[in-house]
DNA sequence: TCTGACTGTTGAAACGCTTCGACGATGTAG
DNA sequence: CTACATCGTCGAAGCGTTTCAACAGTCAGA
């Protein structure tokens, strides 16, 4: 191993020399600086992490605890991660993958020294897990965003401005009572963030409207079909639909097509989900757009500018956008609300 | 933050003895060991991971290289991922996320000793990655399987297995002229390990046959009906497919089942892809499950042992299991050829 | 010419842990 | 009773960085 020390002897310069060329917190010369980089470029020297992380008290790691539980759209974690992998870089930052859902495992990497900061993924309105981060040395950022006291920084896609932003939409086409196919019960169940703000702000604006919405759990598999099938049962008035759930979405459209609810003419769903998913379906559909990799990569940022001392930002949020494939007469609608931060 | 010196003076006893408690690397009277080990519950204590791998040059750590190219599975990524983390954990490794396809990532973190070892995902049959590799010192464990001179252990499903097995069923149904509906194009076209094994496989097992098999991309969106349609309009005595293409597999199910090629009473499909998948899928489908799963947990076991010291195990390949849904003579297929260690 | 400020560089002290060699104390065999 | 392992514990030397305090040397101002 190609140590600090075999670096400054070769550029014939001290050890400290070495390090203030690589960290630039001191001035150095240009002369003993190319020399200094040449002998590192030749001796391939890398810094041993370790090392640096004990001597520096910062690791260049972050945590983050993504989500295993059943029922959750891995293609919008998947998303996620990306972004936050992609823009941490950016920020000379890796990822430490925490999967566990028992929150010793953050604590076991931040009390170990092993992270820097840590994010969280899969919040749920009343998480448990929160009142461990509290306690812990290390900055902590939410991807969801709990209800009551936040007493730490989250990021997330705004659920509850896209459940008005389908309302919207719907009633703009003349549908008079609407129905959420949602997530699985599971997730609901648990009060998801997402999912529990996705319902509020959609009920809100049903009543606002003083339309009635009804929040319909659905599985992400082909029993989805049967959800729909229960749901225009039970109320056969239902015709505006918003389905939040990417692995059902498939399902739900056909099932909706094929009972005359959706159609080019007529339609009747509004799809929250990436872009992707809304276009691999066999038709055109409204749809609002999760982007999930735009809040990893502001997450990451948040959390970056913390671990420099920055102040924390509370609440972002980042606005929903609607994109209309079956009309011709508006292309694409974005909400007047932009990113908000409280 | 609390040291292994606050420990000590809390015990009584000396640092290096803390230490030893710890590591369990000498005896311990049962006294001391307990005045220890209750000194570090009552402060909290846990090691410093910096300098504990400062130390001991060992980081319990293990760097993951996870595919962001397009047109893989998320969903059998994760699925992979989740095995990889979940049993790393049982031996006492985390695990560090690298997800740049350029390769200098892992040699950053292989060079930097931040990893003890590294697992590289998504390996295409001529891998350019690997040349990199084999000039690091952490050893590699590759999940996929390159054409050529191995010289590094590999870890996977038996893909080709998987291609004889589901041929040998659509033969057993009478079907006389197979496709193969797998991944999207550009999968292909960069010769991901997997697709070409599976290719080859199945070509070989048609020939095997003296049947006529064809390959076919398909894209992960509604487009797959396109694809359906085509290979059914070149040759429309294409009976039986074989379907590896998770996305793809609702559409491409919904459109063989429209054109009469699949029904329970004569099934035409094997999906090849994980269970849920194939049970998501509106009617019964015969599958062959890919055990992502347990691909990670292995290659994770694999590596493991080879950071303590263990022979390289060559290749380990996962048995393909075939699951019957369309027919009820038959219930489980388990293939002849077990777990093979080469 | 002297003083003081600034620049570029250095030596050495941490950082918190592991592990080697050593050392009493105790047990065992001759 | 002596000689010699064995057991349990300890002190101290690293591991490879960062960073502080200090120090020559240069330069500008008086």
């Amino acid at each position: 191993m190609v140590t600090i020390a075999d670096v400054a002897e070769e550029a014939g310069v001290s050890i400290s020399t070495v390090s203030y060329v690589m960290s630039g917190k001191r001035t150095i010369s240009p002369t003993t600086r190319q020399r200094v980089e040449r002998a590192i470029a030749t001796l391939g020297f890398s810094p041993h992490a370790g090392a640096r992380s004990l001597a520096s008290r910062s690791t260049n790691v972050i945590g983050l605890q993504i989500p295993l539980r059943s029922g959750v759209d891995v293609h919008v974690v998947m998303e996620v991660v990306t972004g936050v992998v992609a823009q941490a870089r950016t920020h000379g930052y890796d990822i430490l993958l925490l999967t566990s859902d028992d929150p010793r495992g953050m604590e076991r990497a931040a009390k170990g020294s092993m992270v820097d900061a840590l994010l969280v993924m899969d919040i749920e309105s009343d998480d448990p897990r929160i009142g461990v981060l509290t306690h812990l040395e290390q900055p902590t950022v939410l991807i969801g965003l709990p209800e009551g006291r936040r007493t730490m920084p989250c990021v997330d896609f705004d659920f509850e401005e896209a459940g008005w932003l389908a309302v919207d939409r719907l009633l703009a086409q003349g549908h008079r009572r609407l129905a959420l196919i949602g997530s699985p019960a599971e997730v609901l169940a648990r009060h998801t963030s997402y999912a529990d703000r996705l319902a509020r702000g959609f009920l809100a604006a049903c009543a606002a409207a003083n339309v009635v919405g009804s929040v319909h759990a659905c599985p992400s598999s082909a029993d989805a079909t049967a959800v729909v099938d229960e749901v225009v049962a039970a109320d056969p008035s239902v015709t505006g639909f918003l389905v939040h759930n990417e692995s059902a979405l498939p399902h739900v459209f056909a099932r909706l097509v094929e009972t005359g609810k959706h159609s080019s003419a007529k339609p009747g769903i509004v799809a929250l989900c990436p872009e992707d998913v809304a276009l691999s379906v066999p038709g055109p559909v409204d749809s609002i757009a999760v982007p999930a990799e735009a809040i990893g990569s502001a997450a990451a940022d948040v959390i970056c500018d913390m671990i420099a001392g920055g102040t924390p930002p509370g609440v972002r949020l980042i606005a929903p956008t609607l994109t209309v494939r079956t009309s011709t007469d508006v292309v694409a609608t974005k909400h007047p609300s932009t990113t908000r931060a409280t």
